[in-house]
DNA sequence: AACACTGACCTATCGCCGATAGGTCTGTCA
DNA sequence: TGACAGACCTATCGGCGATAGGTCAGTGTT
């Protein structure tokens, strides 16, 4: 056999552990997962986690490339409008909404609250797959320019940011995001000119 | 005497090792201040750190505070430009400097990064204080809508984050702050039509 | 079928962390 | 001058991530 038993076995326990985990970031906040407290919640002793993982980082980079993957899942099962700019703003939308579903989730893949975790090579490269295709999703709205694109990002970022911290499960911020996504692209193709 | 040498001592004591707990938070980051360590920096046991706080969160509540007051300073230490305009870019300059002069700082103070910390009534007040001194700079702009004084903070907050997480003393974000602060005083002024 | 091996666990323990208990000494104040 | 409280100390607790080293069953080979 191509794939063993064995390294079977091992993958789908890999993935229920990384699904324990991040339970319990959803129950405790992703700082306060402990791999005590995990192991038990699999039927393990704290040290059998490190037949799976080197490290607590190494869990944290697997749950950052499974977060990721789960994003990179959800923007492509979006069927983009055929206005560009109404496309703009449903992958924008979406995003918001993928990053104030679950902020343990958000606290991990978009903001550095672990201190000294730094995501693989192989985790950041599907992270870097998913804003690739926000990009392309705001050439297609004639936003070329870096600096747009920098903006557009960091201002849907700080409106979640902001929604997050101020009032989870509210629209106060986020509720601006399709209007402010129109003055942005307004001013980036006025520039173009 | 009304304040007594003992009670003059013990704030003095107090401000001290605040002081040395920003120095470990600029050298490790906030969430790596120990209290071990704060207290050999000090010339203390740990546990003797407990007669001026009365626990680790109550050291953060202290740092928060003073950094809520360096940043009521720097704001009350502008002379602002006559032109409104021109006075509400300076402050949201201003602020992004001081933001991005102590990312550690920057951590305690505006985003939620240590586990279990909610800063006390008295000291959430100097950080309202500090709030309040920017609405009232963009209210003199004409930004006056609650919404668009929403935006006008995300924003900046939003290119800030950015600017620290990606580029920490660079300014590839933060020099769109003032076009960026245009576009949006511009709309905002707009609307009121 | 017998055997060696390795994957998948275990217990024990380390050093670090925040926090508590309880002791000692010293400077202050009535 | 004596009582007291402020300002420390040591010892210790439980929880954390990480390491060392052991056990045993299932796998793959001869």
């Amino acid at each position: 056999m191509v794939v063993s038993k064995v390294a079977q076995r091992r993958e789908a326990k890999v993935a229920s552990i990384v699904e324990a985990a991040w339970s319990l970031a959803r129950e405790h906040g992703i700082q306060l997962v402990s791999l005590r407290h995990l192991a038990k919640e699999v039927g393990m002793q704290q040290p059998s986690l490190y037949a799976y993982f080197d490290s607590k980082n190494a869990l944290y980079d697997a749950m950052f490339a499974d977060g990721n993957r789960q994003l990179l899942e959800t923007l492509d099962s979006i069927d983009l409008p055929a206005d560009p700019r109404v496309a703009l703003k449903t992958y924008l939308g979406a995003f918001a909404d993928f990053a104030v579903a679950d902020p343990a989730r958000n606290s991990l893949l978009f903001r550095r609250v672990v201190p000294g975790f730094e995501p693989s090579a192989e985790a950041y490269a599907v992270a870097r797959e998913a804003l690739a295709r926000l990009v392309s999703v705001m050439y297609a709205a004639g936003v070329t320019d870096h600096g747009d694109i920098d903006c557009l990002v960091a201002m849907t970022a700080g409106l979640i940011e902001a929604q997050l911290s101020n009032e989870p499960g509210g629209d106060r911020w986020l509720r601006h995001l399709n209007r402010m996504t129109d003055v942005l692209a307004d001013n980036a193709l006025e520039r173009r000119l």
